[in-house]
DNA sequence: TATTGTTATACTCTATAACTATA
DNA sequence: TATAGTTATAGAGTATAACAATA
């Protein structure tokens, strides 16, 4: 193998900038919904999934497998939530191996409430600084990066088939 | 306090792209970061801002500062390396109250082992669908984000200035 | 008094592997 | 045999607060 040609400044630059901000964007947004909710990012993420679907509901499998969680992570997250009353666990009639995700109207509520103070902390810190065109500009160059990557196999080589997750 | 208005549409998708795109990618360099070094992120970071600076030399707090740390994490952090050889701690004759971070030759060497494959995954996931104009515009727009969010207050509106950290 | 850093502690989160049950 | 999900367990990381020492 060929040494790899290093980065240019540029993309150096780049790839820095949006790790830096995805990161103090995260920090900022998980210390709203702490204050304001008590949810951590991920099981904020959860209730967002699973509000914005039809009628707030979800297949287990389906939420761990948009949120990147391992299997065993999201029973984790998903029984925080229970036990706050925000979710519901319900079984499917369809298959009965399946679990379905039920927003509460707590959940439902609190969702709403903390989404507000969501929406303030990214406009005042993401959006702030920007113009039309640099939003549709952000927004067309990372969906595609985002779409290749979903494309990439995991880069472990191997499909990966066996062994659930 | 009014109702903040929701985000439009670009908005979101521009916000979405770019957690999703940070989330992805550092899930991907922390797989290979693991595998070819036995390191996780921030201490790959942590070696790579001691590295850096002129003589592999830097201030604990000047880390911590910049890798947005507790100090006790970094304190932990800096130990984990430490325990491995791959940096030392000295004390600093200016100021005794400092902690000099010093990357050793051992600490170098796997760095910059663990670099070449880095900048592969980098390239692989994150520069592949991009030109050279979109890389220009990215480190353009996420640059200005970053800058203002660095200036932005915590949004714990009072400017907390005691209490360390 | 403010700053630098460490320690103890408690907690959250994550991942792995073994397991059950349904398709 | 493959898929959906749970459990037990163990480990890594993080944050807080109390503390010691130097500026």
């Amino acid at each position: 193998m060929p040494e790899p040609a290093p980065l240019d400044p540029e993309q150096l630059a780049a790839y820095f900038a949006v790790m830096e901000v995805g990161s103090l964007l995260q920090h900022a947004v998980e210390q709203q919904l702490r204050d304001e909710g008590g949810l951590s990012y991920i099981q904020f993420q959860i209730l967002a999934v699973v509000g914005e679907s039809a009628e707030g509901r979800q297949r287990m499998t389906d939420v761990a497998d948009r949120l990147v969680h391992s299997r065993s992570g999201l029973t984790y997250q998903v029984a925080q939530l229970a036990e706050r009353g925000l979710v519901a666990k319900e079984s499917s009639p369809e298959d009965e191996r399946s679990v379905i995700v039920a927003l509460t109207p707590q959940g439902r509520e609190l969702l709403e409430r903390v989404m507000a103070g969501h929406v303030e902390v990214v406009r005042g810190l993401f959006f702030t600084p920007l113009n039309d065109e640099d939003v549709t500009a952000l927004g067309d160059v990372l969906g595609r990066v985002r779409d290749h990557m979903r494309t990439v196999p995991p880069r472990s080589a191997a499909p990966r088939r066996r062994r659930g997750n």
